[in-house]
DNA sequence: TTGTATGCGTTATCAC
DNA sequence: GTGATAACGCATACAA
């Protein structure tokens, strides 16, 4: 048996079957409206519902010379983290009655500006690159967002203020001193910290603005620990600072959720109860964050509204110098108890 | 100063560039190699980079007659269910040269329809929906993607065999059933389940099949418990359990992880011990089943490899009646203690 | 090997 | 109001 394929029914079709011109056509079932006689608009549309026909939006596209379409590239969508940064964006998208593209750059700089390279093909009528957390030279994927807004794009980025494009960011060092204010007001006094690569801006930050709020408390870091930037990075790091020895170290700040529920998992097979024994404490308040016990303290990110924003932000031409800084905070909960955990020595 | 927009260069610009026809940089830039002279091949790419070209994908779309795109549709991208399933996508995709582009039906039926009426129009490759997890008539969607294939498009379901498209799915049913006969080997008695509504299958067969798993192992349940399909729903289901008296209920378990993580979050609260007081199950094994603790025994749900098994799937033109079932397996955490736990009165 | 001409499905500019 | 028809940017059959 042979597969019958009848490819879609093009306007044509549509305005054969209605008796009119394939231009009458196009005006009932997208141009701009009043124009077309009631019956007309009757005759087409009963066509189109009868042959099922669906514009081709590619040709629509060539034709118009702009797409329906937003871009957006983000480092890994299994990421809670990008996945709620994603929904925020689709969300965005939907409700300007776009649709969205997207691609992964995997954590990879280069692989992230071949993307772009890729999804500017599409003239979509908006790119969103949410892809910080890699490192590498960015001149790359600036010099390529620069060529698209040049022919009439529009571009935003999430989290990585400093590029010559409209940015909605947070202010990562003065959230995560704002949460080490309001530990040590929880009364505690002996810190270690667990940071990713030194080459990322993410957690640089973090980690300088938590040391810096340390020091405004008049307390001194006992350890800085650098590792992966993932969960197991988390892990591996907490379980060389237990196994070097806790010392009289009260609380472990993470730089990402991910990383403090892998350092959490570490101290729980090293025997001891996170919140406990020992505090810990994340940033971004991602969906697990609430779900493991005890639940972890961290700083809220608005990831869902950061996503719209950025929609908002592209749509509305901002200026290309505009950060729109989000607003974070800390939230404090039981991975780091008001009374100060008995300390292991 | 006005906003000076010189469009993307076309293919025209770079043949007039490269002092060639349009038709040599097009062979150079796309078609099919090694019909065109190597010094002319020098000065289209040469001409190409200077200029920044990137093809017209929509204009190529339209004179191909086809896309290089896959349209999948989820239900929530910020459920990590969904996004592990969109990564797998996105894999696959990737490495068949594809790009996707991506939309949520939020859980309603009729929106996931008009959502995929709405991608038929970019003629995509492939369209793949992975939008179990909701109920209501899969008519309207099942003519939809009828159309679709019937112009010549591929179309892949993702759990929910039954529609007449090839279908990646798992035997919620068995694998429910294979966890309840491990439990029981287990040496758990006195079971509890928490449930969705009757009318998503999902929830109904891996109810029914672990109760079955349960018959088959000379147990009868103490309590079917109803509530939404959500972790909102597992807690108060699980809230309820409690208030109500948990007699000797030894385990809890809820048709996904979400559902068992709220419960768990309901125990804590009541000032149990998950694990201890009472047992946890889940199902889907999601990313935050191993993060919460205890660790979340469930049923392993390959949710990646179907993603990615989707596109192969659907790319392979395989047969409409063809259904991929993918291997689950009972993972047994610390959720579920290998001693019974100490009942509570 | 290279160029010319035509077509892809729509939109938009004209006339009528 | 409606209908030819020229774009849109690219691919390709055909001729050179």
């Amino acid at each position: 048996m042979e597969q019958r394929v009848d490819p879609s029914p093009t306007l044509q079709d549509v305005a054969k079957e209605a008796g009119v011109s394939v231009a009458t056509a196009s005006r009932v079932l997208n141009g701009s409206s009043r124009t077309v006689g009631k019956d007309n608009v009757e005759r087409v549309l009963r066509a189109a519902g009868k042959l099922g026909y669906a514009p081709n939006l590619s040709a629509q596209a060539t034709a118009r010379g702009s797409t329906k379409t937003v871009a957006l590239v983000v480092s890994d969508i299994a990421d809670p983290y990008f996945s709620t940064l994603a929904a925020g964006v689709l969300e965005g998208a939907e409700a300007a009655g776009l649709i969205v593209t997207m691609a992964v750059a995997d954590r990879s700089a280069e692989r992230e500006c071949r993307i772009v390279a890729t999804l500017r093909g599409y003239r979509p009528h908006v790119i969103i690159v949410a892809g910080s957390r890699l490192d590498g030279p960015r001149d790359a994927l600036v010099e390529e967002l620069r060529a698209y807004v040049a022919a009439g794009g529009r571009a935003a980025v999430i989290s990585q203020p400093g590029l010559p494009f409209p940015t909605v960011a947070i202010d990562n060092a003065g959230a995560a001193k704002d949460l080490a204010l309001a530990l040590a007001d929880e009364g505690y006094r002996r810190f270690a910290v667990i940071r990713g690569p030194a080459g990322l801006h993410t957690s640089r930050d973090r980690c300088d603005g938590f040391l810096a709020g340390l020091r405004q408390a008049g307390i001194e870091v006992c350890r800085v620990l650098d590792t992966e930037f993932t969960e197991d990075g988390g892990y591996a790091a907490a379980s060389r600072l237990i196994a070097a020895g806790l010392d009289d170290v009260e609380l472990l700040f993470a730089v990402t959720d991910a990383m403090a529920i892998g350092a959490m998992r570490a101290v729980r097979d090293a025997g001891l109860v996170p919140g406990h024994d020992i505090a810990v404490a994340g940033f971004d308040d991602i969906g697990p964050a609430t779900d493991v016990s005890p639940a972890l303290t961290t700083v809220r990110v608005p990831l869902h509204e950061m996503g719209k924003r950025a929609m908002d932000l592209a749509l509305s031409g901002a200026d290309p110098a505009e950060v729109q800084w989000m607003p974070t905070q800390p939230v404090l909960r039981t991975s780091t108890p008001t009374s100060t955990p008995d300390s292991v020595s």
